[in-house]
RNA sequence: GACCCGUUGGUCAAGUGGUUAAGACAUCGCCCUUUCACGGCGGUAACAUGGGUUCAAAUCCCGUACGGGUCACCA
C-alpha cells in the first residue's frame, strides 16, 4: 500500500497575538509533519471581519518563527494549493455553496439573529438544549419558495444552512481520545454554512479548504470535539472523505483548574510575553512539547530535533495539560545554563535597559561589567528579566535585611569578622575577586574563624543577601566603595539593634 | 440543563489485566564548595469514591462525586 503523504496545517485566526495554547496546537502540527517527513500548511482564518485584528497575522508568525517553528505553504509562502487566506477564497467557497444549495443539501435561511437569539432563549426557559428549528417546516415547495420571496421583498437578506440528517450517527476514531459519536439530533439543528455578509462560517470552510488542502490529519485543540460532527456533516454532503482527528486536550492554569481564558491575568499566556522576559526559543520550545505530550524516557530536556524524532501523537494525553511556571522556569534554566554567554548578554542587556538600569549606549568598559553581571548570575537565573530582581544590590540602595540574615549575623563570632575584614579589603593591592578571596583568608587567619560562619557574615555584610553569586566576582562588580558603604551600613545596624 | 471528556504523591506526569506504581518540579537529608548558589547521591509522599467482571484491576464495565469542554450568522 502506498503511505499517503501526510500533511497537516496550523490554521490560527488572526485575532491577537501569539497564545501559549495556539503555540502548542501549532508545535504538535509542526513535529508531526516533521516526523513523517510531511507538510506543514499555514492557514489564515480569517472570516470574521468583525474580529480580526490587524498585524495579527503577522504577529502571530513573527512569533512561530521565534519558536522555530516554519511551514511549508502558507500566505507567506505560497504552494500548490493557495490561497492560504479564508478572506481570498471566497469563491471557492461559494461555488460549493451554490453547489449544497442546488441539490437541496441546504438552503436560504431568512430568520434573523434577534428571532432566533428569542428562540433559544425560550428554549433555555424549557430546559431544552438551544437549537434551531426548521422555519420551513410542513410547507409545500412552492410555499418555501413564496415565504423567501415574500422576505426578500421586505429586504431581508438571508443565510445559507445545511440540512442535518435525521437519526444518524457520526463517530470517528479519534487520534488522542479514541472512539466517539454523535447522535445527529444532539448537533443543534441545520447550522449557517453562510453567513449574511457572504462569508462561509468556520465549520464549512474547514471542511472545504481540509479537502481542497489535501490535508491528511487534523491536531487540534479539545474545543472543536463538538464541531467535529459538523463538520462530517458537511463532508457528507459534499461527499468527501474526512481526513484524521485527532483532539489535543486544553491547557489549564494549575492554579485554578481552569481553562487557560484569555482573561486570567494569573498566568502570562502570549508567547510574547515569554519573549521579553527573556525566555529561550528553544526552551519554550521543549516546554511547550511537553503540555499534553510526554516521551517515553525518563529526560524531559530535549532539542528540535529529538522531539521531532521521538514525536508520537499517540502519546498525546488525554487529561488536561497543566500549565506550570515552576517548570517553566526550571526548564528555562536548564537551558540558560547551555546558551552561549553572548546570546545571555543580549537578552540581559536589553532587560535592564528597559528597566532604565544601563544606559541605551553604554561604554566599553560598562558593557564589559554588564558581561560579567550576566555570568555570575546565569547559574540562577531563571530567565534574564530576573537579572534586574537578583542583581538588585547592584542598582538600588541595599534593602533591609531579613529575619534569617539578621539571625546570621547575631552570632558573636559575626562582628569580629566583619570589622576585620574591612580592615583586610584595605590591605589588598586592587579590588578584584582573587584579591578579595585572599583578604578573606586573611580575615581568617586574624580571627580563627572560618566556614560558614567566615563567609555568611561577610556575605551578608557586603551584598546584603544570603543567596547570589560567588563572593569574590560579586564583590569586583560591586566595587570597593558600595562594599564598604555596605559594611558601614550593617555594622551600623548591628550597633542600633544591640548585636 | 443536554451532549462529550477527564480524575495517579504538594505540583506536573508515565503506566492499557499480574510492576517493589517510573520520572520531573517542589520539599527534606547527605556529599561537593573554607559560604550561598550550581552539581551529585538519597529520603518522605499517590491510583477520587462505591459497586461489579476476573484467579488477578490504577488498568475493563456501571453508578456517585468533583473538574473541564461545547451547545453562535466566533474560530
Amino acid at each position: 500500500m502506498a503511505k499517503e503523504k501526510i500533511r497537516v496545517r496550523y490554521a490560527p485566526s488572526p485575532t491577537g497575538h501569539l497564545h501559549i495554547g495556539n503555540a502548542r496546537t501549532a508545535l504538535f502540527n509542526y513535529l508531526f509533519a516533521r516526523h513523517n517527513k510531511g507538510t506543514l500548511v499555514l492557514r489564515i482564518e480569517d472570516t470574521d471581519q468583525k474580529r480580526n485584528v490587524k498585524g495579527g497575522s503577522k504577529s502571530q508568525m513573527d512569533n512561530l518563527h521565534w519558536l522555530g517553528i516554519d511551514w511549508d505553504e502558507g500566505p507567506d509562502k505560497g504552494g500548490d494549493y493557495g490561497p492560504y487566506r479564508q478572506s481570498d477564497r471566497k469563491a471557492i467557497y461559494n461555488k460549493y455553496i451554490k453547489q449544497l444549495v442546488a441539490e437541496g443539501k441546504a438552503y436560504y435561511s431568512y430568520k434573523t439573529e434577534e428571532e432566533l437569539e428569542a428562540q433559544r432563549e425560550e428554549q433555555r426557559a424549557m430546559g431544552v438544549a438551544p437549537h434551531y428549528t426548521y422555519e420551513y417546516e410542513g410547507m409545500t415547495a412552492d410555499e418555501i419558495k413564496e415565504t423567501q420571496a415574500k422576505a426578500q421583498a421586505k429586504g431581508l437578506k438571508p443565510v445559507v444552512r445545511i440540512h442535518i440528517p435525521e437519526m444518524e450517527t457520526y463517530e470517528w476514531d479519534d487520534i488522542v481520545k479514541g472512539h466517539l459519536s454523535f447522535e445527529s439530533d444532539t448537533i443543534g439543528g441545520d447550522f449557517v454554512i453562510q453567513k449574511r455578509d457572504g462569508m462561509p462560517t468556520y465549520n464549512f470552510a474547514v471542511v472545504v479548504d481540509d479537502h481542497l488542502m489535501k490535508i491528511t490529519h487534523v491536531l487540534r485543540g479539545d474545543d472543536h470535539v463538538s464541531n467535529t460532527p459538523k463538520q462530517l456533516v458537511v463532508y457528507e454532503a459534499l461527499g468527501w472523505k474526512p481526513p484524521k482527528f485527532g483532539h489535543m486536550t486544553l491547557i489549564i492554569n494549575a492554579k485554578t483548574g481552569k481553562k487557560l481564558s484569555k482573561r486570567d491575568e494569573s498566568v502570562l499566556q502570549f508567547i510574547e510575553q515569554y519573549r521579553d522576559m527573556g525566555y529561550l526559543p528553544d526552551a519554550m520550545f521543549n516546554f511547550i512539547a511537553l503540555l499534553g505530550w510526554s516521551p517515553v524516557g525518563e529526560n524531559e530536556i530535549f532539542n528540535k530535533r529529538q522531539l521531532i524524532k521521538q514525536f508520537d501523537p499517540k502519546r498525546l494525553s488525554k487529561s488536561p495539560a497543566a500549565f506550570d511556571q515552576k517548570k517553566l522556569e526550571w526548564i528555562n534554566n536548564q537551558y540558560i545554563k547551555k546558551t552561549n554567554r553572548d546570546t545571555l548578554l543580549d537578552l540581559a542587556l536589553n532587560n535592564l535597559q528597559e528597566a532604565g538600569l544601563v544606559d541605551k549606549n553604554p561604554s566599553p568598559e560598562k558593557m564589559e561589567w554588564v558581561r560579567q553581571l550576566v555570568n555570575i548570575y546565569s547559574v540562577q537565573m531563571s530567565y534574564t528579566k530576573q537579572i534586574i530582581d537578583l542583581a538588585k544590590i547592584f542598582f538600588e540602595d541595599p534593602k533591609d535585611l531579613s529575619d534569617k540574615e539578621i539571625d546570621e549575623i547575631r552570632k558573636d563570632d559575626a562582628r569580629p569578622v566583619i570589622e576585620e575584614f574591612k580592615k583586610q579589603i584595605d590591605l589588598i593591592p586592587r579590588f578584584t575577586s582573587v584579591q578579595i578571596m585572599k583578604a578573606i583568608n586573611a580575615t581568617r587567619h586574624v580571627t580563627g574563624i572560618k566556614g560558614r560562619k567566615l563567609f555568611m557574615p561577610i556575605r551578608i555584610a557586603t551584598t546584603r543577601s544570603m543567596v547570589g553569586p560567588g563572593i569574590g566576582e560579586a564583590m569586583e562588580l560591586l566595587g570597593k566603595k558600595r562594599v564598604k558603604t555596605h559594611l558601614d551600613l550593617t555594622l551600623k545596624q548591628m550597633k542600633d539593634n544591640g548585636l
